[in-house]
DNA sequence: TGGCAATGTGACCTCCAAGTCATATGACTA
DNA sequence: TAGTCATATGACTTGGAGGTCACATTGCCA
């Protein structure tokens, strides 16, 4: 947690500063992220920043703690489908409004997904909190849909809790990646062919690559 | 590519060289690797490493090739299953063998996945090359499994084509991590559980998530 | 044995990181 | 106005990175 100091700045420069230390996270992930680097690009001194903040993990602290807000923020008026659509539908939903929050705070999702889900595979338990956390809430998931019958039985969880992260996972990288390139990240969510793109992804988790009879031509 | 100089060393003193770069690489990725460390653990001196070596990327350019020649003998006398088995077959014989290989050598497989797929992923033009050549053999499978009807059709190839290379990746991430545990990784990779494991996995890349009536309890 | 080329060495260079601290600034209070 | 206290500053310390180089050691051949 940052020190009460931060909180005491004006609102414009500490958006400055969480502004440069997201950059900073994004481009450069965690280890490799520079302190000094920050603080040039917020323009404060080396000393105010450590009026600030503990240390680099401190930052990154403040970082989780506004997307954990923002992301309530954005997810509190919109309205998720009734369950008794069933998971996969409720899924879909999911993924695609976690989409449209991501491009709307791409830099910041893509520091804390570059750090938490790619240098965090290597950093053992340094960030295992955060990462259980998406894990109970798709466990939950996941238990409640194969009650309902509606994932494969043959499957264990943890296995289908695997295979969702993974999904959630290369969906945000791909997301991130390609729409880093669009002008208008917002409005190229929205389009239908990106639309279409998440369905697909969406479709081959749910009914697997090979080709069977029962399904064949039932969509797109 | 090593200087002359390094081939001419001793065979020990080269393979010490190698296995200390190795473990650096496994445990820091690029971006942190130190040649100092490289240079401590494999007791030469660092003017000896830049004799032998044009800097770090030259290092990692070694054992690129390593793992090229390694993989080739490794799967020489290696036999795939008739094609007329099916794509899926075969890439179930793939991604069994391959397993094999990483676990014959985990450190140097989890040094090269480290860098190239995890870090790889954001340092653009870095490594593009040799990510393409992994993406140029699965796009031709898939191609291949395209016009034999194995694959869905309304699947695209680009789609087909990343969803095994994320399937890949992951298997590849999920058994060095669970393999490292164990003392006997290759025993325990041979395994039936583990082999079932794998199964399933790829199982679930193929069949999808979702319950469907027609293959319910066909398997396992 | 003497001489020379190839190989090995580690002190030293520059650069940049994280983190500290004596000092300056400036706002508010007695 | 004088005094006090929170805040701001950047020069400085320490440490480790990649990379260089003058010199030492070795091995081989005339």
């Amino acid at each position: 947690m940052p020190k009460q100091t931060f909180f005491n700045l004006p609102e414009r420069k500490r958006q400055k500063i969480t502004k440069a230390a997201v950059n900073e996270f994004a481009e450069y992930g965690f280890e490799s992220a520079s302190i000094n680097r920050i603080v040039a690009n917020s323009e404060i001194s080396k000393g105010s920043f450590y009026q600030y903040f503990e240390d680099k993990m401190d930052v990154f602290h403040h970082l989780l703690e506004l997307i954990a807000h923002e992301k309530a923020e954005f997810f509190k008026d919109k309205h998720p489908p009734d369950m008794g659509q069933g998971v996969f539908e409720y899924f879909r939903w999911l993924v695609k409004t976690g989409m449209e929050f991501n491009s709307s705070s791409p830099s910041l999702v893509r520091a804390i997904t570059r750090v938490l889900f790619v240098e965090g595979l290597y950093y053992g338990k340094l960030f295992e909190e955060y990462q259980k956390k998406a894990n109970d809430a798709i466990t939950m998931m996941i238990k409640h849909a194969m009650k309902l019958g509606e994932v494969d039985p043959s499957i264990d969880v943890e296995m289908a809790v695997m295979v969702m992260e993974t999904w959630t996972n290369a969906i945000t990288n791909y997301i991130l990646h390609e729409g880093m390139k669009q002008k208008d990240i917002m409005k190229w969510i929205k389009s239908a062919k990106t639309q279409e793109k998440l369905d697909k992804f969406l479709y081959v988790m749910e009914y697997g690559l090979r080709k069977t009879e029962s399904r064949f031509e039932k969509r797109f």
